[in-house]
DNA sequence: AGCAAGATCGGT
DNA sequence: CCGATCTTGCTG
């Protein structure tokens, strides 16, 4: 007689979209602590997300669609949910999450985990590059976010490499936990 | 069509 | 501190 055998996986609730459908100042902290999900093949690779930044809307001079709508920032105008990936200095991919809703460009960048710090580093440890811009955070994308129950105490800081937004620069919008 | 700058990283 | 490396948006 087989022995009994009962599945207890216990799974991390995914975060729903509407999640990120509110602004990015209260979404940006609430993320440290949850795990980024990336499924290639049958590995599921989770990391848990301890440092990001928030990027708000066309009057804010660091944000990309402080340059209006454009084919590149067209992603941050989509509903929160949506993935916005891009290129710079010619070799590294960022991972942004979009929030808030449709017109509102609003994104969270984030960038570093408990195994990688920097935004570039993460990118390359998840496989993550353009073919995920504009999609949704969810399973069937092979990128999700779920949750931990875990709320990590941070601190704040301005933003790294935004130099050139003049008082923007100074916002501490960098979350980064303790 | 050409250009300057960039939400970075790794090596001097 | 500096170079790599190429997309992007702006100028003309």
């Amino acid at each position: 007689m087989a022995k009994e055998r009962r599945q207890i996986t216990v799974l991390n609730p995914i975060v729903p979209l509407s999640f990120f459908q509110q602004d990015v100042l209260d979404v940006a902290p609430q993320l440290l602590g949850k795990y980024i999900v990336r499924k290639i093949k049958n590995e599921s690779i989770r990391h848990i997300v301890t440092e990001v930044e928030a990027y708000r809307g066309e009057e804010d001079l660091a944000c990309h669609a402080s340059k209006g709508k454009t084919p590149r920032t067209r992603i941050m105008y989509l509903s929160g949910g949506h993935i916005y990936v891009y290129f710079v200095y010619g070799m590294y991919y960022m991972l942004n999450i979009v929030t808030a809703e449709e017109e509102n460009p609003q994104a969270i960048l984030i960038r570093g985990t408990n195994e990688v710090s920097g935004p570039s580093r993460l990118t390359r440890a998840l496989q993550i590059d353009k073919t995920f811009n504009e999609k949704k955070l969810m399973p069937e994308t092979g990128l999700w976010i779920e949750e931990s129950g875990i709320s990590l105490p941070y601190k704040t800081t301005p933003r790294i490499g935004v130099n050139y937004a003049k008082e923007w620069k100074n916002k501490l919008w960098r979350y980064v936990a303790l």
